[in-house]
DNA sequence: GTCTATAAATAGATAGAC
DNA sequence: GTCTATCTATTTATAGAC
């Protein structure tokens, strides 16, 4: 039932999705969401979630002969991204993120905590201080690949654009001329 | 009028954004509203544009000092973006991208066309034939400025943004490992 | 547990007075 | 042109039968 949740939400965001078609797209009948879930917007909190296959795939790309950390992450996501299963939840996130307060905050606590560490594993920070780094997170690049589907992106396949993102990633990791 | 749809949509998102409340934000009763628009759909297709500013923008940044046609762009985005006036229309196309076609397609025709145009002032392709530059647009950028708010990129000044932003656009124009 | 029936609220849209 | 009043449809949510 949550997956038909996140089907219904990842397709057409949270406005535009009724708890009916949730519960057609589940084969189950609308009152029974409601039974478990109290409220649209309890099911729509408990549907958000970055993947738990998300790690996993960072773990797998750094292992990998990706040259830096950059192209590990852009890898790790675009697997996830590409991956039929992970889809709709990682969709379902990004999409509502830019109307919902839940959904920005997944995304915001995931670049927080999981890509900071990932890209922390075989990257070693330049000077000290407090450095700042705007691009370390990159969860909106899917938004040009699935939602604004500007060419060429969402007929550019994950290698090239792997291999495309990697060194811009780090470069923001390792500016040119810092400006702080 | 189409001011009061903006400052709504920009802060709500089209679904949360009720036909009354644009009325009552305008000062105006709900019914004025659809004398003049029809539908709440047509209303918002009105109120979607890049603002008329951002040409203007864009060829301040080009007579700028800047050093590649990456800051360039990325200056004329902030500056746009901070400006009190131009904000609600910017946002409101952005933040309706996940959601709605129009506002999408609106985004990514500017890519396609003013965008792609300030980049090439001053820009000249490498190889021939059909080069792919998955990032030659970066319309995405301001989700983590505006909407995602993941720290530290609200709290970073434009100029500070700009010298980080450019040397990697610049980079997506000219890869260093072309996969193509 | 699962569905039927329905309540209650809200929103989009229209007709018509002034 | 601008507002009052209202219609209609849709949706969330609940109560209760089986």
């Amino acid at each position: 039932m949550l997956d038909a949740a996140r089907e219904c939400f990842a397709e057409r965001g949270y406005g535009a999705t009724s708890v009916r078609r949730i519960a057609e797209t589940a084969g189950v009948d609308q009152a029974l969401v409601h039974h478990f879930y109290g409220t649209k917007e309890k099911l729509f909190v408990n549907a958000l979630e970055i993947p738990l296959r998300m790690p996993e795939a960072l773990a797998e790309a750094a292992a990998g002969d990706r040259v830096g950390p950059g192209s590990r992450v852009a890898l790790a996501h675009l697997r996830v991204w590409e991956d039929a299963s992970a889809h709709p939840a990682m969709m379902t996130t990004l999409r509502s993120a830019a109307t919902h307060r839940s959904a920005a905050a997944v995304l915001r606590d995931y670049a927080k905590g999981s890509i900071r560490e990932a890209l922390g594993k075989g990257h070693h920070r330049r000077g000290g201080g407090t450095a700042h780094h705007p691009d370390r997170h990159n969860p909106d690049r899917p938004l040009t690949r699935h939602l604004v589907r500007l060419a060429p992106v969402p007929d550019t396949s994950p290698q090239e654009l792997t291999a495309r993102l990697g060194p811009v990633i780090d470069l923001h990791l390792d500016p040119v001329s810092p400006a702080a």
